[in-house]
DNA sequence: ACTATTTCCTGGATGC
DNA sequence: TGCATCCAGGAAATAG
């Protein structure tokens, strides 16, 4: 399930692989869910375009297009842009969240189309960037004023003042708060749990009665999981892989993660499993208070 | 203004 | 073996 670590990943992945290309031909499936945007708004949007650069914003992938002189002028040739008024401003975004099950690879044109594809990007170097999602929990848009945000603050970026302003007065448990991508964007349940565990917190802890010496571990234990992860190319639960189809190694870190019944690792007590906000959650009943 | 619960989705695992 | 049921969870919608 992609979090914080598996989406910077993908994105730097695509960003290596595919930035200063441009989108040629747009193809998009029948299913409504996955696109946010109107099929024909999205199609109009991005062919013609170069993808300028790559970028991960919270969970989302963010594209950051501009015109691209020969294929815009060819576009406008053909008359095959349904909705050319509507894309007159030259910087353009897609953006992308991939859900749960959600994956954007490169493709060869002549690998078979799999199940579940939504959309196809057919790009001017001749591959092809796919949107693959089973599930359908993913969300393709497109913002035409280049200036997309969403709600929360990046966890790598925030400093401690901030990070406990967050959960000032929040009677929820400490680890629904995480999960709360109106406060902190990007963290997901693998890396709440993880990083609970590593603070000594239980995640059914009030947020409000946390202590400052407390946050602070939090803090710092938030930021340490998610740099290892990121560094070890995210967690691949399920089916999990990168831009390029690699999975990550972070799932052989996991403390507590999946764990239930199995000793502490700094312990040995069983790690423990309770359902918080719907959720799966897993702690040590010892090691964390 | 918050918080808790429900809903959307499919594939894989489990149960009888 | 087959078929039904359950479960995974991000985030929006709904209810309280």
């Amino acid at each position: 399930m992609p979090e914080l670590p598996e989406v910077e990943t993908i994105a730097r992945g695509l960003a290596k692989r595919v930035t200063g290309d441009a989108i040629d031909s747009v193809w998009l499936g029948q299913k409504k869910e996955p696109l946010k945007s109107p099929a024909a708004e999205i199609a109009a949007t991005l062919e013609g375009r170069r993808i300028a650069s790559i970028r991960r914003m919270g969970k989302h992938i963010v594209f950051d297009l501009e015109a691209n002189g020969a294929a815009a002028a060819k576009r406008r040739g053909n008359g095959k842009s349904p909705n050319a008024a509507s894309v007159a401003s030259t910087r353009a975004q897609l953006i992308v969240h991939l859900g749960m099950t959600g994956r954007l690879q490169v493709y060869d044109p002549q690998a078979e189309v799999e199940k579940h594809t939504h959309a196809i990007l057919k790009l001017v170097s001749g591959r092809e960037l796919r949107f693959v999602d089973p599930r359908r929990f993913g969300r393709l848009s497109v913002a035409q004023t280049a200036n997309f945000d969403t709600t929360g603050i990046e966890p790598l970026e925030i400093d401690l003042d901030r990070f406990i302003a967050l959960f000032r007065g929040r009677k929820t448990p400490i680890k629904s708060a995480l999960l709360n991508q109106k406060l902190l964007r990007g963290v997901g349940n693998i890396y709440a749990d993880e990083s609970l565990f590593r603070a000594g917190i239980r995640p059914r802890r009030r947020a409000a009665t946390i202590t400052r010496d407390q946050f602070a571990k939090l803090l710092t234990a938030v930021q340490e999981v998610l740099k290892e992860a990121i560094a070890l190319g995210g967690s691949s639960i399920s089916d999990y892989v990168d831009a390029d189809g690699e999975e990550g190694f972070f799932q052989l870190q996991h403390r507590v993660y999946g764990r239930e019944g199995e000793p502490c690792v700094a312990c040995k007590t069983a790690v423990n499993r309770v359902v918080i906000a719907g959720r799966s959650s897993h702690y040590c009943p010892k090691c964390q208070k």
